[in-house]
DNA sequence: CCCTTATCTGAACAATGTACAGATCATAGA
DNA sequence: TCTATGATCTGTACATTGTTCAGATAAGGG
């Protein structure tokens, strides 16, 4: 393996993805609370004070980890899209219920980077491209939304904000059922009952 | 005032709620991550480890403040409830509303707050006292969507699960406006969007 | 080959959560 | 009224944390 990390050796040469990698994987174990710099620099096998030649502080480690969570999700999120592609109407829909069940899906398999990505860590500088990456995701939703228009198989009226209403039902259920105030099972229910209110049909 | 705090004595005669109090006005003004038990107990004028003979550790304070968050915002919600009361259609979709901003809007006067309630120091032990505070809430909820019904001015068809849909668009939108992703006014773009998806008339 | 610059170390500091032994008080029972 | 018991708080201590900064080390261009 030519990816094995080259320790002992004063200078690291991949320390800053290194940071985020080791970083990333504290997080998903224990979450942000218990987060420490210097046990990633431990773990890394490098010094205490290491980080602060490519962070300014602990917050801005966990910011840069938020943005690369935000890729993966949409990441994941387009790579279960492409298998159910098509122009059908069955297609559309079922396209729209997958945009769902990934961003669910993802926030239940790791509720720690779920909490990192929506927590004040990742909002201390809205960066350029953050926005961008979810705009990639908002912009899938909204041409979901248009090709169920398209295929006939959605209320046209009910088109206006459809994709903030959706956007909101899944995000609104998710962080709550992360937060323990909703059940597991409410989100397929939120997700019938966003499908009825929008007339999409089945 | 006799309610001043007595200092200078022993027993401090209330320091539980003094205790809860003051992690409140800390909470307020930086949020979670800053909050210090030594600085509480040295604003109240005790010693950093008084506070472990009424909790076990920092986490348990922060849900203690957690759990009369959810009092007070139950207390504002059902205080401003009050002012739009009445049996008619207009009251109903009014009270439906109110519903929605006063949890917005409390989220947005305290976000610091807010985070704290959904934060996962909130669900440690899901007290039953806590989810017969969010039942209460919930219940108003129900309450308010079987007004809208029985007055006529709302789909029956769509009555299903409308109040886990309904809470959920609250939720959500103000979860991602406080977390930055969405602007301020996509609230009440989202709460017509909703309205007008459960077929809400005015 | 040297020297500039990027990269990392090591030691230090203040602050934090928490544990624990003991001091202080409040009060019920004699 | 005296006393002993339990509740309440103090003081000290320890390990761990984020962060700073002066200096050591290596890499790469001239």
């Amino acid at each position: 393996m030519t990816t094995a990390r080259v320790r002992d050796q004063y200078h690291h040469g991949d320390l800053e993805v290194a940071l985020i990698t080791t970083a990333r994987k504290f997080v998903k174990k224990n979450g942000l609370e218990s987060l420490s710099l210097r046990q990633i620099a431990n773990e890394i096998g490098v010094s205490p004070s290491a980080a602060y030649h490519y962070f300014p502080d602990r917050n801005s480690l966990l910011a840069a980890l938020g943005f690369t969570l935000f890729e993966e999700l949409a990441d994941y999120q387009e790579r279960e899209l492409a298998k159910v592609a098509g122009a059908s109407a069955r297609a559309a829909r079922e396209r729209f219920r997958v945009l769902g069940r990934t961003y669910f899906e993802w926030a239940i398999r790791e509720p720690h980077f779920f909490n990192l990505m929506f927590s004040d860590f990742c909002l201390i500088e809205s960066s350029v491209e953050q926005t961008r990456e979810e705009n990639r995701a908002y912009q899938t939703l909204v041409n979901c939304l248009d090709d169920l228009v398209e295929a006939g198989s959605m209320d046209k009226k009910l088109r206006v904000s459809a994709e903030l209403l959706s956007w909101s039902v899944v995000h609104g259920t998710t962080s709550l059922i992360v937060s323990g105030h909703l059940d597991t099972e409410d989100f397929e229910r939120a997700l019938d009952s966003l499908e009825l209110a929008l007339g999409i049909r089945r």
